[in-house]
DNA sequence: TATGATTCGTGTACACAGAACACTAAGAGG
DNA sequence: CCTCTTAGTGTTCTGTGTACACGAATCATA
């Protein structure tokens, strides 16, 4: 026990809540736990804070150590501090959401974890620790930020229809939005790239693929301009 | 050196950023350290989080310890976790934001603070640490968040009047506001009472006071309802 | 008690953005 | 060539944000 301090300490974590988006359905990445506490419950992926490094680095470092998951939007959501949200001992963590495009990343369990998966969001196992919450908390961010920051790209692949750029929105805020007026309200904005490309291998009419233009963004955004939904 | 870990721990403080109003500015409550490291700069008022208490009830307890301050509208701001934020050893901290009634409360310097006083937004001396960027961090936190929630009452007294909640809107948002249309939007809410009384010892025409009505809002906010200047 | 200084309290007109709404065109597949 | 599915497109209406000025009330002072 080679590490004395002259008072208590509280043991320092991060947790990820990563969030992703498939054809049908806003999912969330769990892990199930290979050792106690909550040995074989599903929780929220993350671990201990190194002192050499930053919070958001352990907390990517953890995602890939435990996922396989690297180099992902990562943006800080709380910090839960109860007294007894962890059976053990007195542990705070940091709590971070994350963005991810589910074709781009495959997952897999790997360091403490037995197993690694994505669960639709309206349907997940009960949590270990106070991750029930924990999940809650990152999904009203979510719903809250993606309607006046362009977040929401980065669960979409680099070139995307309009038709799943609006899908993305309805599963994120849960309701439905109007074809023409999401059409005329993103376009409207400009900072869509209009491609020639469409969309390969559909069994009907292809839809053109756009892009979403980060330079534009930061552009307008230093001159004061809003993007909201 | 009683307390002993299989592994190093950073020190876990909680730092707050206390906002108040008086008639000309929105100001801020600092405290001039008494001890090393950065000795006699002014700093937030924080410390370091006991294990048997939550992040919460630390914030509150060095605030009440450091400036007199007690039972005040707090709310986490963000957790600051630079390697080398502190220069004795790695220190996360837990910042909060706190909204008082400067009428409402007498400061008073003790523990560790050699003094404590008010500076307008501003007007602010170098702060210890990062607490420049803390602040900051708090400030734009308060700027987003006043105009789709009604935390600015807490800036208030109880019984006040439309030009001073208008010109608290206009101190936090930095921006001067319309009369007409902000008394049209803000009674057209329905969540101020009304009271048979006006304000004393003005040297004109007296305003009408007013009262927020918390039950209203916090029954509105359960049916849907969404507060927004 | 008359006058001046100050703030209170109020309504309308215009521009713009959000919301509702349906049909034709294109392409794939049989 | 016919069917099926989705792409792509404009207009109208309604409500909200915004700009803007003056008479009434009260207090201080001469």
């Amino acid at each position: 026990m080679p590490f004395q301090y002259q008072f208590p300490r509280a043991a320092l974590t991060v947790d990820c809540v990563v969030f992703g988006l498939d054809e049908v359905d806003l999912k969330v990445l769990l892990i199930q736990r290979d050792i106690p506490p909550f040995e074989g419950r599903w929780a929220l992926p993350g671990g201990f804070v190194r002192l050499e490094e930053t919070l958001e680095e352990a907390a990517q470092r953890e995602l890939a150590e435990e996922t396989g998951i690297r180099d992902v939007f990562l943006e800080q959501l709380y910090t839960f501090g109860d007294v007894h949200r962890d059976p053990r001992e007195r542990v705070v963590t940091v709590a971070y959401y994350a963005l991810v495009n589910l074709q781009g990343h495959t997952i897999q369990a790997t360091t403490d974890a037995r197993n690694a998966a994505w669960f639709a969001l309206d349907d997940t196992p009960p949590l270990a620790f106070d991750h029930d919450r924990i999940l809650q908390t990152a999904y009203e961010r979510l719903k809250g930020k993606v309607r006046y920051q362009p977040i929401g790209f980065e669960l979409l692949p680099d070139k995307f229809t309009l038709r799943h750029l609006q899908h993305l929105y309805e599963k994120v805020l849960d309701r439905e939005l109007d074809k023409r007026n999401f059409r005329k309200k993103i376009l409207g904005m400009g900072l869509l790239q209009e491609l020639d490309e469409v969309e390969q291998d559909v069994a009907h009419r292809a839809a053109r693929l756009y892009r979403f233009d980060h330079k534009k963004y930061e552009r307008l955004t230093k001159q004061g301009f809003n993007f909201e939904i």
